[in-house]
DNA sequence: CTGAAAGCGCTTACAG
DNA sequence: CTGAAAGCGCTTACAG
């Protein structure tokens, strides 16, 4: 009944596994494997530990946990950025997810940029993270052997492969096979097309491509773009914007007064995200140019704000929410050792038609 | 020289520090004390350390760290929500400063919610973190005596005590007083005060203040703006439009056309945080009011896209990025155990008058 | 199904 | 200033 602890030296206050032992009269071991569910425990005992654990108000380390068993219950989020609220988005939901199933989050903001995507990946690596999620599927040779290597289970998000291999049954069932990557995400590349193709619908000819960033995702909305205008006989380089710089507001206003100056009868604008395009809308309220009358402005993500906008903007909605609590669900199920049912989630877009357009 | 690595049935391939001990010919208590940069090590055997365990690739385990040493190099950072920019802004430069030092930071997302802001605590608690930053000076009891007895550091973010009290210096002297508590941020209620001053100067006479979420902060820049209309006789409980509701751009549009429709002679309208007043100035140019002929637009905080409205806000820019960076540093030295020579520090705000008023 | 024992990789009194 | 030893609080082969 009593605790009858060694007072050594170094003793903290803390109550420990050993102390719910000695009170459950049991063994540590035991202690230790009823608590974490392991089966082959007799379930008497189980309830029994249970019930001591709780009564005494124990609470496991995490430091002596991950020590023993090289295993943490961190789980590391890497994402390009904090100031796109998509990405703010992803994270919220992934750490919901993942903190009701016990495991902490842990955020790397990469800033589009390889080598600190590289930095933060060895960082956290050195903490021995139960699982990762990453966004997109583009990395470095180092990033990818770094990940290969380390042998944490990754689920990469808002990005699919390009072309969709099914992984053929026999390899599946020999359990031994890699079905991955596996990622969470929809087709950047098909919701590129489909806005296009809703621009086109609406009987516009000549669609600006504006895009900034570039990183690998605007790139596939750009094949999308060319891809539904060329099947029109419509595309023209000269319809591309591209613009390397981060993106923004202020950005998508002076990238809309540029086209607006230099191209001839452009009579739509498809941004490559949301914020962009409501910086255009703001500029042509500024410079008395009627949307969608002048000429129609789309966006993409269907971020804050733009159903606020004035007019409200065109935009892709893509799942991000749901891309996050997706993905972490099946960063569980491989943190657990099971095999998702379906390695490549597709989440899909809607398209949403505002008066912008 | 060689490793010599006793070849247990647990071992990991991972380089530890008595492996550094062994190829640098000194004890395994020498090198923990030459790498965490303990005086009262022989100089040239620091060195000696150091080159062999960088040329080895030695990293330290985190987890055998924290569970020998009772402290992680884990900090905690509580804020309310991440989808006002202001609390992703001050986590963001948090975590730059607080990795730079070598430290991992784990966030919490309270809600503005004092049970999950408990929970939170109480969980990272078990995670010992070397140091907490938490949003705001008004916490539970419960959380103010959870924060006290696990003596973890602690630096509070956006807020100072109401009325500041200089330490004695005597008391200070005597090194075992409480100078908490710690805290970086601006004069809440000056601030709502000034921008208040701001909108008389200009000839403003009835004066709404609108606001939402009403979390402590809100409510001290209301009390600001009630203190400048009351000096000024032109104080009227109908001008406050007080809705606890989340804070967002849509709420700002509703609210803007209540108080359009049901206040007489109002000339100008001050919302506690921008995205109501972007939403307010959207709502503006959908019903067709004019800004600020009709009716002036003032914000608070200058957020993203402020500038880029139509017409641009007006509004009080508050030093977010840097109370972030200052509070991590001032949090760095309290880990260290130092002593900050400021232990409440005041980074002011500015207004920024733009065209909305 | 259960327990005794060793071990995870560090830090830190303690003794010199 | 340095080292041997104990200890942090768990997990996990191993033996029964």
């Amino acid at each position: 009944m009593s605790p009858n602890r060694p007072k050594n030296h170094r003793s903290t206050g803390r109550i420990t596994l050993n102390d719910v032992a000695h009170a459950a009269g049991v063994s540590p071991s035991t202690v230790s494997r009823a608590l974490r569910g392991e089966r082959a425990v007799d379930p008497e005992l189980v309830e029994r530990v249970l019930s001591v654990s709780d009564k005494l108000g124990y609470v496991p380390d995490p430091a002596a946990r991950a020590l023993a068993s090289q295993r943490s219950d961190h789980v590391t989020i890497l994402i390009p950025l904090l100031s796109n609220t998509l990405f703010v988005d992803l994270l919220e939901a992934a750490q919901r997810t993942l903190r009701a199933a016990g495991f902490q989050t842990l955020m790397g903001v990469t800033h589009y940029n390889t080598s600190e995507e590289e930095q933060l990946l060895r960082e956290q690596l050195h903490h021995r993270p139960a699982g990762m999620l990453i966004t997109g599927l583009d990395h470095s040779p180092t990033t990818q052997k770094l990940m290969a290597r380390s042998n944490v289970p990754c689920v990469h998000l808002m990005d699919l492969p390009e072309v969709n291999h099914p992984i053929p049954p026999d390899v599946l069932e020999g359990g031994a096979a890699d079905a991955g990557p596996y990622c969470v995400g929809f087709r950047q590349t098909d919701a590129g097309e489909a806005m296009t193709q809703h621009l086109l619908s609406q009987g516009k000819q000549r669609i600006v491509f504006a895009a900034a960033q570039l990183d690998p995702r605007v790139m596939q909305r750009l094949q999308g773009w060319r891809k539904a205008l060329k099947a029109q006989n419509l595309y023209d380089p000269t319809l591309e914007w591209l613009n390397p710089a981060a993106s923004s507001l202020a950005l998508g206003g002076v990238m809309f007064e540029q086209i607006m100056k230099q191209s001839q009868a452009v009579d739509a604008i498809f941004f490559c995200n949301d914020d962009l395009a409501q910086g255009a809308l703001l500029a042509a309220l500024r410079l008395g140019i009627a949307v969608p009358h002048q000429v129609a402005i789309a966006g993409f993500n269907d971020l804050t704000g733009s159903d606020q906008m004035w007019p409200p903007l065109t935009t892709v909605r893509t799942p991000r929410a749901q891309v996050g609590e997706a993905a972490a669900q099946m960063l569980l199920q491989l943190m657990h050792g099971e095999t998702p049912d379906q390695p490549q989630l597709d989440l899909g877009f809607h398209i949403i038609a505002r008066q912008s357009t």
